[in-house]
DNA sequence: TAAACGTGGAC
DNA sequence: TGTCCAAGTTT
């Protein structure tokens, strides 16, 4: 005897056209206005009785899937904390290893509420998008000041902490403390729109609102952090880009899959456009010291250390620029004195070719010492600048590609024409593929 | 609402 | 080589 069949209904917007098949989930039916929340609300609806026997597939998939992860020992409001917002837009491998870096060096809310932002940079250096960890710290303050050094448990004073968005607060709050919240994610997002045949972009309205209002009614009772980690794991190793359906746990649930359209789910929003940027920094030594600025605390890479520079201009070559870019930023006149090649770095917007040069004095004072020299800096795009030794160097928070400058720096040794080297495999090019 | 905000890995 | 993207937040 053929399964009952269940009829979907033809897609307003796609056009798609409606199709018949077997009913996967018996008694799951269009429900257009079944559910409440703002926007449009979803076609499909399982009904209640099924809720229970997803929830507890998907636990039981992840008490044996669940990969082991630092924070996953005590679960402490703060590694958790830490854990969330380091996983921002970070591979989940890179973020173990800073995780644990860090905990040796701020073990506490405590250790890091008294750091000097200069040295949570550091450890922050390479993760990118540097206010997180700016944040971090202004929240661990706030901590201290505010809630006697006791992370708080109240959601709402949990959101209230700076760079503590919807997602990490409903995460700390469910992980940490067991309240019933979502924590809607890239991974949920994926989840939840594959399931329930979320058929709009799913960063926008109506969408996101049907998908956190699912992703909340999702959430068993007493057992949020078990069920929000184990739907963020799924999206991370089965529910991906390409899902591995044949391994999922929520298979019997999910409709796209029985339309067999899951590959066509989440539906992704606009993209980005790249922008090539040609770009150009400078090395300024006196002897031993290097002169640093540190950029402003807003704007990109704010409150890190860099060489100076800038953009190359229309119709200018990157040495004219770099001069022109030391003279605005500095006050320094220099000269070119050597081709430390080309670093090429990947934005999410940008497509940055940055040159490289080793500059010297040109006048006045051109064999002061750094001690000893006359013209201080007039600073134009910095807030306080360093003439810093390796070592000084070394410890300084600065943006990954001026890192791989500096390091380039002191791997050869007594070079002063980079043009024919190569500091580290790969690090940086020789610059004789310039566009 | 949209744009800004980093970086390195995967394909 | 180019594109996409990985546990988002702020302005």
């Amino acid at each position: 005897m053929p399964k009952k069949a269940i009829k979907f209904p033809t897609d307003p917007k796609t056009g798609k056209k409606s199709r018949t098949t077997p009913n996967p989930l018996p008694g799951l039916e269009t429900a257009a206005a079944a559910q409440g929340c703002s926007g449009r609300p979803p076609r499909h609806l399982p009904p209640e009785k099924h809720i229970p026997a997803l929830q507890n597939a998907l636990l039981d998939w992840f008490a044996v899937h669940q990969r082991a992860l630092p924070w996953r020992n005590s679960y402490t409001p703060y590694e958790v904390w830490i854990s969330e917002v380091m996983l921002q837009q970070t591979q989940m491998e890179r973020g173990v290893r800073y995780f644990i870096r860090w905990m040796e060096r701020f073990p506490d809310i405590a250790a890091l509420a008294a750091a000097h932002e200069e040295d949570v940079l550091r450890m922050w250096e390479g993760l990118g998008y540097y206010s997180r960890a700016r944040h971090i710290l202004a929240a661990a303050r706030k901590i201290m000041a505010e809630h006697n050094g006791i992370f708080p448990r109240d959601p709402a004073a949990i959101r209230a902490l700076p760079g503590v968005g919807p997602y990490t607060a409903g995460a700390i709050a469910s992980i940490a403390f067991e309240k019933k919240l979502p924590c809607v994610d890239a991974n949920v997002e994926r989840v939840v729109s594959r399931i329930f045949d979320v058929d709009s972009p799913v960063k926008q309205e109506p969408a996101a609102g049907v998908i956190h209002q699912w992703a909340l009614r999702l959430v068993p009772e007493g057992k949020a952090r078990a069920h929000n980690q184990a739907m963020m794991e799924l999206g991370a190793l089965v529910c991906r880009k390409k899902p591995c359906c044949a391994s999922c746990p929520l298979g019997a649930f999910c409709i796209s899959h029985h339309l067999g359209i899951e590959d066509q789910r989440p539906v992704p929003g606009k993209r980005a456009t790249v922008t090539p940027v040609n770009a150009v920094t400078g090395v300024l030594r006196r002897g031993e010291k290097i002169f640093v600025q540190k950029r402003p605390a807003s704007g990109v890479w704010g409150n890190l250390w860099e060489f100076p520079g800038g953009r190359v201009e229309e119709g200018e070559s990157p040495e004219q620029a770099v001069v022109r870019e030391f003279m605005e930023e500095t006050g320094f006149t220099v000269n070119v004195a050597a081709r430390h090649g080309i670093i090429r770095h990947g934005y999410t917007t940008y497509r940055l070719t940055l040159h490289c040069f080793g500059l010297d004095l040109a006048a006045p004072g051109k064999d002061c010492t750094p001690e000893t020299c006359p013209a201080p800096p007039v600073l134009t795009a910095a807030t306080q600048y360093r003439w810093a030794s390796p070592q000084e160097l070394e410890d300084l928070a600065m943006p990954a590609a001026h890192r791989k400058l500096a390091d380039s720096l002191f791997s050869q040794p007594g070079q002063t024409a980079g043009a024919s080297t190569m500091p580290r495999q790969g690090r940086l090019t020789d610059g004789t593929d310039t566009d």
